[in-house]
DNA sequence: TTTGCGTCCGCAAACGTTTGCGACAAAGTT
DNA sequence: AACTTTGTCGCAAACGTTTGCGGACGCAAA
């Protein structure tokens, strides 16, 4: 079968084609009575507008492009699903690709929502990109994009959670607890959320001479693994661990559990993250909370604002929260 | 700065349109020197072709639709990578919509798929669909369907891990261990999945009249928490429990946990999982593999061959694989 | 000189919409 | 009776491509 068009509709009902499209979305101009029978026949003809015609046309895709490291990840899953719903609700619907952190995809992906005429960009930096060529090009065509987590921290639009506070609350929480000799682990050094945490760890931490810090780093899962294993065969213990990430909490936990070292006795832990991850484990980890929920409604939030032109607070942050487990 | 044109280019160049549309393509009626000169300049003004007017005049747009319950689901999220990344090395991209397990939505979502004119789609069905019109629709408008996990019987294209060979493994590995009085528990009755698996157990159980076994049904984390709580709390302990996906093997593990029961050595833990949960734990979760990034691979293989109209074995299997850890 | 053929290119229609403008009749106003 | 107004509707251009067809030209063969 066929598409069906304005113009079988036209030809069916013997009215011409504008009079069909103005009908069908209740143009003054049109009558009541011709309104009806169009409606009708698009109704039981299964008339759905060709999409890529009104694009073409109105030149506005309603689509966001999505650029995210991977889709397999719990943090980014938990975003792109909380975007997806936002947009769809809004009546933007979403493109999405993976960068894998590699600057040469990430070119090739922001082409491919240029030629897509996207109405919108969300995009995660990979951490090697230098060439910001691309997204000036974005920018050129009209094409709004909005940072998420890995932000280019010169652009108008960022959205991240507040990594500074997280890791202050986390480092905080520790000292607050007694802790005097902490196993810090953080993640790749060139992102810009290590960074903030890095940061904020440093300088929370430089207030108290009498704790005795390790700040180490962990690329992924397996690495986070082996630094807790090395520390804690150590003589000279850690009395706790703080994680950067649920990559490294994971790591971390399992070494521990492999050690047969037992928390909260034995040691503390504390991660940062969305909070899967820490209620899994018995007992459950105290976590400093950064939503992939809040800052995926956020950042279509965002957009929006962007779109219909009205006033936003550039670099939004989402407030960051303590929940408390009992693993310190 | 306003979009550059195959229009633009013609004019600078003093050619015709349909000549540079053709030097772009390398087209034998063109001459070399022109392609060089049409293709430089395409080059320095940054052309890349609108994506919604080639779809529209050549009636395909190289797009997918992509229907998943939730992105935020780690079997889901690493089946969406998977895709994503096998669609775009064929040149395609994907369009995602959630479902939220909602027939509703799910009608939605497919109008949308059929309005922007998508090449394919990829369906994963709610539990509680009962009209398949819209997807009578999507085949009249030849746009072809593959279902995934939880697919429609009848339909002519559905990729799956063989879920019934999973149970089955599940069941024989805790049997060949010894064991005698097992908690089984599963997922929503109404999905497939959770029918295929429960099936295959039943019948493999069946075989050893000595043991003795409990079957319960668990829709969501807690559930499985306070299903395996209860069971754990009784005098006649089972001594294994199987777990039908990750969902309840993290809720009955959590569970075992707070009760301090320790596995393996008082009881067995096995799980069906694609792997990522199970070796969070110390022992590692002995599991049947069931792979999201090999089904997301297949399916995208599937679709590939029903668009080139290659043969295709219907109803393809991905093949299940035991991985032993420490839980048993 | 005519015919034929190969090379290179342009014309114009088509894909399915949206929308400014004008047409035309009926109704209302002087 | 001659006008303005109002209500309905159609014409045609435009969005940016692709592609069948035909035209102009040069050159070799008849």
């Amino acid at each position: 079968m066929e598409n069906i068009t304005l113009k079988k509709i036209s030809e069916v009902l013997g009215v011409s084609i504008s009079t069909v499209s103005r009908a069908l979305k209740n143009h003054p101009d049109i009558s009541a009575n011709t309104i009806n029978k169009v409606k009708e026949l698009a109704n039981t003809l299964d008339y759905e507008p060709n999409a890529n015609a009104i694009s073409l046309r109105t030149q506005n895709s309603k689509v966001f492009g999505l650029m995210i490291p991977s889709a397999n990840n719990s943090f980014y899953g938990s975003f792109l699903s909380s975007l997806e719903n936002e947009s769809r609700a809004n009546g933007y619907s979403l493109m999405i690709m993976q960068s894998h952190d590699n600057p040469d995809v990430e070119k090739e992906i922001l082409k491919f929502f240029r030629k897509n005429r996207v109405t919108g960009v969300f995009a995660c930096l990979s951490p090697g990109t230098k060439d910001f060529e691309m997204y000036q090009k974005l920018s050129e065509a009209e094409i709004p994009v909005v940072f998420f987590d890995k932000v280019y921290e010169d652009h108008p639009y960022n959205v991240c959670v507040s990594d500074y506070e997280a890791a202050k609350i986390g480092a905080d929480t520790l000292i607050n607890k007694g802790k005097k000799n902490i196993l810090a682990i953080f993640g790749n050094k060139k992102v810009s959320i290590t960074k903030a945490r890095l940061n904020a760890f440093k300088e929370t931490i430089k207030q108290y001479p009498e704790v005795q810090t390790e700040i180490v780093f962990a690329e992924n899962y397996n690495q986070s693994l082996e630094i807790t294993k090395e520390f804690y065969s150590k003589n000279n213990k850690p009395d706790a661990v703080f994680c950067m990430s649920d990559e490294i909490l994971t790591g971390s936990i399992k070494a521990l559990q492999h050690l047969g070292i037992n928390y909260p006795k034995e040691t503390g832990i504390i991660s940062i993250s969305d909070g899967y991850f820490p209620k899994l484990f018995q007992p459950e980890i105290t976590y400093v909370e950064t939503s992939g929920e809040k800052l995926g409604k956020l950042a279509a939030d965002s957009m929006m604002c962007i779109i219909k032109k009205e006033p936003l607070n550039k670099n939004q942050m989402i407030e960051v929260v303590l929940v408390e487990g009992g693993s310190i």
